[in-house]
This record gives structure tokens, sequence and C-alpha cells, in this order.
DNA sequence: TAGAGCCTGGACAACGTTGTCACCCTCGTA
DNA sequence: TACGAGGGTGACAACGTTGTCCAGGCTCTA
């Protein structure tokens, strides 16, 4: 993962999962030695260089940078011209090291290039800045051990507070840092084994609806492509799919589902096996957005019309022929809402963890409306 | 924006634009006192504590922390026990302080919700991983002033490097931060008045092939709805739709061009106008995904088939009748790219700043091979 | 005129880490 | 026994900022 041809060797952020302590256990031969001192930061100026420029007290610089009260005009105009002389610009990094907090929070989510996540991420953003602090960012590629890396990382970086979409499903490792006062929400998905605040979708419900919306439009044979039920959303999906079958007295047969698969051969594959057969389906709810857009294109490949629902929202699904009917979440709305009860949890405002669902929409618009062919 | 009414309140990160110090200028009352001193990240052990449990000197904490040689295993076995048992871990920030790098960079662009950018921001993400640093987003919502303060929070960060989506056109306010050594990179349109690193997409020559395109197919009255020119990319397509036009000996008409235009309600609008009237277009060119998205809607109300090509790609472009021809952009290609680069202005490898032009591809799906209906 | 009180400014320590350097101990050799 | 070499260890300063505290000069009042 480093790179040891590379001169550019900042300190090593892989924390080994074993080890809690955030410290490297990489072979010495990736180090470099530090930079020649007097170069670091490329020799910007401090406030030390301004004051001296100034012909004042160091203290009295900051006050100036800091708008603090107790500086005449002639001395900050003074100042003033210095900073802008040297070209000064305060070294947050100090601060953040005096005033013990960084204004910063963490988001780890599973991947930002996911059209659910994007619009997620940029809520979050939009409350950290209301709040003044800034975003970093991790993607956990939906590895766990990677999850844990990056949140820890995170954590020796003393960010103020955590957004995470989990990807494992084992959160201990992240309780001496709650302990230790770092805000923590967990948004999508809930986090395993400990008590935190969660904010999530109403998986089950909106599953539940789906199908139910087919079943009232006459399917009694019912397909379901998901995720790996090891993921929170994926089991309540399912176990939302299967409720509403058993409501409505029809038994579920296990040809009718295919857990797991999640590259869109596999799903492909999936499809066309539960459209063939003796008794093929004669409708397909679809787990989440990209098993959405891959059956979607099966579909399109069918003679015969099969009705479909999918969880999650897409863009242009209006547009179709016929248009996707889907379970939408909001996606911005648990961005924000996480971003807000952690903040609340900074404020102090917030004192017991809670579990927060936010309700889906069915939005027909075609494709679920479609009768059973059979 | 503050949320004077929040007990959380770290240091302010807007900057005002007038002001290259990073101090604040808000007022007094929106200021907390300090936090306790004791109560700094929640009273987390530090080195001086796991020194004082194991009974060895602060340094040779430092040491087992960085895997750094010369401690028996006796001590690093003390050592470890008591990291373990006060769950210490490592303050980043002081080591920032110390070590003058941050292990960081920053991304500045305008929307991290847009499907182009997510892709984009996931490729910066892999390399910056790759070397061992984290990842700063912030969305400039295409404002100038909100892109120049995130950029000058992330430099007070001290970030190691910037990779930069510039919404103004001017960075000269830069300057200083790149001559103190601050790594910068643009992306997906070029800076302004300022000599740095350049990933462009070629918006001029993918435009004028796609206006290209629909002259091959007939078209001689062709629209063009893009942004306001004043965007870069939005320019240079202008650019190779007009030089399109021209080199077909096409005479462009006012009527057929709508800039600056980017709310849907007003494409659409701009859409009606260059589809109604005496001489009607008979294609049009759309400037970016989101008016693409837009005019397919329109023109899904339309009787008279119009034929488009667009400039991005688009999901489920392929599913839509007809599928949507578009001149597309590697997102991930124009990050990874630009991400590179930066790293390699970190190295020392990469001197001089430089222009890089990645090529873009026709894709065509139908719409774009229409032929013109008069 | 003296004392009280305010305004301005600066010296200093502290935040938690790492680099430097010197110390001590052990071991091997003269 | 004395001495040098070398490995393990810790004291200390420094990174750049902010909070505390105090000094000196001023104004105002008794």
């Amino acid at each position: 993962m480093l790179d040891a041809t590379s001169s550019y060797n900042p300190m090593d952020l892989r924390i080994p999962v074993a080890d809690r302590t955030g410290h490297r256990t990489v072979p010495e031969t990736t180090r470099r030695t530090d930079r020649l001192p007097g170069t670091r930061y490329g020799n910007r100026p401090t406030m030390k260089d301004v004051a001296a420029r100034a012909g004042v007290g160091l203290k009295t610089v900051s006050r100036v940078v800091n708008g603090e009260p107790g500086v005449t005009a002639e001395t900050e105009r003074r100042v003033q011209e210095a900073i802008e002389a040297l070209g000064f610009r305060r070294n947050d990094s100090a601060r953040v090291l005096r005033k013990g907090r960084t204004a910063s929070i963490g988001l780890v989510l599973e991947d930002l290039a996911d059209p659910f996540y994007g619009p997620l991420s940029r809520a979050v953003e939009e409350v950290a800045r209301a709040h003044g602090a800034l975003l970093i960012n991790g993607s956990s590629a939906e590895d766990p051990d990677r999850e844990q890396e990056l949140v820890l990382a995170l954590c020796a970086r003393r960010v103020d507070g955590l957004v995470v979409i989990p990807a494992g499903d084992d959160h201990r490792y992240l309780e001496p840092e709650i302990k230790a006062g770092v805000a923590t929400v967990f948004v999508d998905r809930p986090a395993g084994h400990i008590d935190a605040d969660v904010v999530v979708s109403d998986n089950f419900g909106g599953a539940r609806d789906g199908v139910r919306h087919l079943i009232a439009h006459g399917h009694r044979r019912i397909g379901f492509i998901g995720d790996m039920p090891r993921i929170h959303t994926a089991a309540e999906r399912l176990r939302g799919y299967r409720t509403a079958l058993e409501d409505a007295g029809i038994p579920v047969a296990d040809s009718w589902m295919s857990l797991g698969v999640t590259d869109p051969e596999r799903v492909r594959r999936a499809a066309r096996e539960m459209l063939s057969g003796p008794e093929p389906v004669t409708a397909i709810f679809t787990g989440n957005n990209r098993v959405t857009v891959t059956v979607i294109r099966v579909l399109a490949g069918q003679t015969r019309p099969v009705a479909l629902v999918g969880f999650d929202d897409i863009e242009l699904a209006d547009l179709l022929q016929p248009g996707v009917t889907v379970v939408a979440q909001d996606a911005a709305a648990l961005g924000r809402t996480a971003a807000e009860r952690l903040f609340r949890q900074l404020d102090g405002t917030l004192l017991t963890p809670e579990r927060i669902e936010l309700p889906t929409r069915l939005i027909t618009r075609g494709s679920g409306e479609l009768p059973p062919a059979d």
C-alpha cells in the first residue's frame, strides 16, 4: 500500500487492526528521515516573525489575528501590515494542539462514488460547515478492516466527531474512543455490539410496502435480489419481503430469492434464472440501486413484461418505459439528521443514544403496476 | 452561518475574503470560553501517562509507539501493556506540529452530490490512501468566495497539497501558499492568473465532435444549452459547438444558443423556445449532465423527434428510448491523474507546471443519430 | 496629589509529540 | 584492572499557538 519509492512519506496512517495505538509496524526501510529543520512548512512565517517585524510582542499578534480586544488601532495596523508583507497565515495545527478541538469531523462511508452516498456526504458537509467544521472523508469499500483502520486514523487526528456508515458488524473497538469523548453517529446501518446513536431508513417497512404493492397488483410469485444478509440493510429488506408474502399467505420459494449477489454479472444470471423454469416469477423486488439498474437491463431484453419495484430511487427512473416504481429513501435527510445529532452530542444537549428511523416513500411510475403475465 | 446558540464552537473556519490571515472577525458574542484545562480531548492519556505507568521515560514510549529500534523486548512489553490498559492513542495533532507534514490533502470541488464528482473524488481518495494521506473534502457550490474560503481554511490546516476544481477565475490568492510549498493541482478547469498544474478534459474537441456528429446526420439547425461562459468548461464546449458549425459553413443563429441557464425551469423554457418558432432546431447539444437530463424530459414530451447529444455520460442513458448519445469524459481518470501529479509535486519529481488534456469519447446510442425532422 | 481602576502590551508556560544528545551499563579486549 | 565500544534509555528543547498573569502608563476622582 505504501509507495516505498516515493519520497513523500508522511506519517503512516495505516493502522494494523490488532493494534489500537496508532503506531506503525511497517519495516524500517520504508521510512525517511525528517525534513531538515528550517524547511518545515516551506519556511512559513510564524507569529513570532510577524511580531518581530511589527515591533510588538507575540501575544499582540495573536490578539490581532484572533480579533481579540485590547489592541490600539495603530498597533493593529502595524501588525496587519507585517502579516500582509510576510504572507503570514495562522497554523491551525498548533492551534488545534493548544485548544483541544480540531473543528473537523470524519465521515466513513462505503463508496464516495456511489450515487446514494454523494447527497448524504454533501448533507453532512453542509451541517459541518454551519458549525464551522471541516469534513474528512474516507471510503471503506465495504471492508470491515478498512473501516476500522480509517476510523482509528481519524481518531488519532482527534476529529471532534465521527459519522460512520458501518461496513463491519462489531464496533467495540470504538468504545475507548467514545468514552474519551469522540462524538459518534452511525448512519444507514446500526452499530454492532455498542450503544450509540443510529440513524437509519425504515428498510423493513419500505421493502414490505414495496412487495405488498406488487401483491396488490395480483402478483403471487415475486423474486428478490439483494445484497449479503450480513449487511443490516439487506437483511431488513429481505425480512420486509418475507413478511409481506407471509402476511398474504404466500409461501416463499427458495428459488425466488437471490442473496449476496452484487456484481452485475451474477445479478443478471440470478434474474434470468428466476425468470425461467416451470414456475417463473412475474415480478421482482430489487434490494438496492445497483441491483435495480442491472435488473432493468435484463428486463429490457425480455419479451414478457415483468413487474419491478426497486429499493432506492434512481435518476431518470421516470423516463424509462415503463417508469420504474421504487421505494425511495432520502439520503440527504439521513446525512443531515446524523450530522445534526453529532453536533448536539458535541453541544452536550444530547445525552442518551437513540435510534432514529426515517420513513421511506413508495413512488409509483409504472413498472410496479404491471399485472402478472403468466 | 455560525450557529450562535450552539455550545460547540470550534475555531471559526470562515475566512473573510478580504483577509488572508485566517483570523476571525465575527462578533465577540458568538465566542465561548475555552474548555476547562484538563478536559481537553476528553482527558485522553498521553505518552507521559503511559511512561509513568510503565515506569519508563517519555521517549521510550515514543520509540515503542513508532516502532523505532533500540528498545528491549521486556521494556516494549511493559509499554504495550500500559498503552493497552490506558487506551492510549497517539495524538496526531501534536505529531503534525512537530513533523511539519499533515499527511492530508484537500479537495475542493463544486458539489459532492453531483454524480460527476463522486467518482472523481473517490479516485483522488484512492491515490491519497496509497500515499498514506487522508482526504479533506469541501464543496464550493460554484461560489468563488466560498472556494477561496475553503482553500484558505485548508491551507491554514497545513494540508500537504490541494486538488481544486475552481469555481472562480482568479487564483492569485494562492500564490503565497504555493510559494510556501503547498502542492496544487487544478482539475476540470484551469487556474486563473497563476501558473499551476492543470488536468482537464478536451472540452473543446469533445463538443466539436459531438456537434459534427449531428451535422453528419443531416442537421443544420442545432441548438446549444450550456452553463455560464465564465465557467471555463462551458466556454470551451460552446467554442467547440461554434467551430463545428463554422467548419461546416453553417451560420450560427443567436436564438439557437442558451447560455448561463442552469436551473431546470429555465432550461426547460430555453429548450421549448428553440423548438418552437418559424425555424425550430432539429437537434440539441447539451453542455453538461444536468442540462442533458432536463432536456431529455422536455424532448420526451415532444411529438416530433429531436436529435440530442449531451456532454457527460449519464446513468441508464442506454435504456431510454432512444438511447442517449453522449460525449463522455472520464471523471475517475481526471481525479487519478490530478492526484498522482500532486504527489509527484510532493516528491519533488515534478517541477514545471503542465497542462494535461484527457480525451473524451463519443458514445452513440440513438438520440444523436436521429435524422432531422422538418 | 495620591490612589483606584482601566487600557495596552508582553513574558511565560503549556498543549503532546519527536529529534538530539548525553548518560549509564555491559561486554570484550588490552 | 582499565578502557573503549556500543546498545539501551531518558532529559531536554523545539514545533507554533493560546491562556494566564503581571507591568506600566494613563485617566479619573476624592
